[in-house]
DNA sequence: ATGGTTGCAAACACTTTGCACATGA
DNA sequence: TCATGTGCAAAGTGTTTGCAACCAT
């Protein structure tokens, strides 16, 4: 029981420590707050708000380094890149990117789309065309109930 | 019959000058141009690959001109904008523009992917979640046959 | 100690914009 | 004729890179 505490009680950077340590990458600061940003967001970001958000967390971080920060996470499968048509780059934690997105077009929200069915097809277009599907991104865009009115 | 043959001989050109005129576009070299181009593309362009083929065509056009008059079909619905995960956009003439596209990471082939049944998807999660989806991107990513060597 | 990491500035690639001139209707 | 389209150059974004200083192991 006290060890179920102990274990419930360890600081949130452990678990972004060994993830880091668990790909081969040296323990940064940045690092750290690059990946704790990225986990913490529920929604996929860009670089620059990436950037802010270190800032205001007074980690003082590069642009240009979170590039190459964002980029290796990217090789190492920590984050996925998504692109909604913006000319830009978001990026989201990897292990919880089993999913899509709807984007309104008006306001910019973000909504989680989970329950598609994609596999399948994927499977059945992979056999068709003998193609080796390693991934597939999907994006649905449109008008969010607010802004139908 | 004759009429038949007179349809037949019209040159190319005299669907695409209506097809501008019928989305209130001025008729210029430029514009046919660039339709022409993306018309006759089976997979999407960039703008770069759009402006060195009228080059090759010895119609000579801006960059910067090609960019505004891409955008300009985009608002009209005449070319769909699609994404690869290049950085960059591409383009693809929008009436045929009803399906998706697997490519090789390897070797950047592009191929076509029609036989996807998100539209019932589509209505599944509108329905769900009251939202009102207009359109949706989808895109798979892998190696080709030949690449899988 | 030292090889990998970072900050800074510069360079790059893609896209947009301002303005004077040219052109289609 | 006259609103609109175009070329050219410059500026705006997003992203990458070279190099010297710095730091985690």
């Amino acid at each position: 029981m006290q060890l179920n505490c102990i274990y419930m009680v360890q600081p949130q950077t452990h678990d972004c420590k060994s993830e880091l340590k668990n790909v081969n990458l040296k323990v940064t600061p940045a690092r750290l707050g690059v990946l704790q940003v990225l986990e913490k967001s529920t929604k996929p970001v860009d670089i620059a708000t990436v950037t802010q958000y270190l800032d205001k967390k007074q980690i003082k971080v590069d642009q240009a380094t979170v590039f190459r920060i964002i980029n290796m996470f990217t090789e190492k499968g920590l984050v996925v890149p998504v692109q909604f048509n913006e000319g830009k780059f978001r990026y989201e934690y990897g292990p919880t990117a089993d999913h899509h997105h709807f984007i309104c077009e008006h306001c910019g929200t973000i909504e989680d789309i989970s329950d598609c069915h994609i596999d399948e097809l994927e499977k059945e277009i992979s056999q068709k065309k003998k193609l080796l599907i390693k991934r597939h991104s999907l994006e649905f865009f449109g008008l969010c109930p607010n802004c139908q009115k």
